[in-house]
DNA sequence: GCCAACGTTGGC
DNA sequence: GCCAACGTTGGC
């Protein structure tokens, strides 16, 4: 099992309108960055975990933990000419963009806000979050960083 | 709203 | 395949 942190900005998608979906459950669609795309693809699997970043907002980290409960498939909103996420270039036969499905797991009684990560730097050195540049929207998580962001959420992960 | 950093596009 | 121009991300 692999770990990740996925961005949202809250104003589009925030983890509690994932905790509010039916079932908790939520494709995670427009994702429009070919490594994303190949990471979803080639290494995300079903049952992997995901820390749930807001970002693009006043306080930027993470709320809280979520499961990808799907291995990756068509993203079909690239089809779909009235979404946002409409890609005309992108033919059903070989489709360009993917998306896996995610289920609520827990939102943190306090965010680690980016800030604290920060204060962690030394113990989060190479979390791809804090480094300069970084602006994929997912991104791997070691079983180390992960077990430090769990200290610092106040849960086991 | 600024701006650094990065990804994508398209002319050549 | 190079690279300038443009668009997007995202913290501040």
């Amino acid at each position: 099992m692999s770990y990740w942190l996925m961005k949202s900005e809250p104003d589009v998608f925030s983890i509690d309108d994932l905790a509010a979906r039916p079932h908790q459950i939520e494709p995670w669609n427009g994702v429009r960055n070919y490594q994303v795309r190949n990471m979803f693809r080639d290494q995300m699997k079903q049952g992997d975990l995901a820390l749930f970043y807001h970002s693009s907002c006043a306080e930027p980290g993470l709320y809280g933990l979520m499961k990808i409960i799907t291995d990756a498939y068509p993203d079909p909103t690239q089809f779909d000419p009235d979404s946002e996420y409409y890609d005309a270039a992108s033919r059903p036969e070989e489709p360009r963009w993917l998306l896996v499905e995610v289920q609520f797991v827990q939102k943190f009684a306090q965010p680690v806000l980016l800030s604290t990560l920060r204060e962690h730097a030394d113990e989060l050195a190479g979390l791809r979050v804090l480094e300069k540049g970084t602006r994929l929207s997912v991104t791997p998580v070691t079983p180390a960083h992960w077990k430090t962001i769990g200290r610092l959420a106040g849960v086991a992960l």
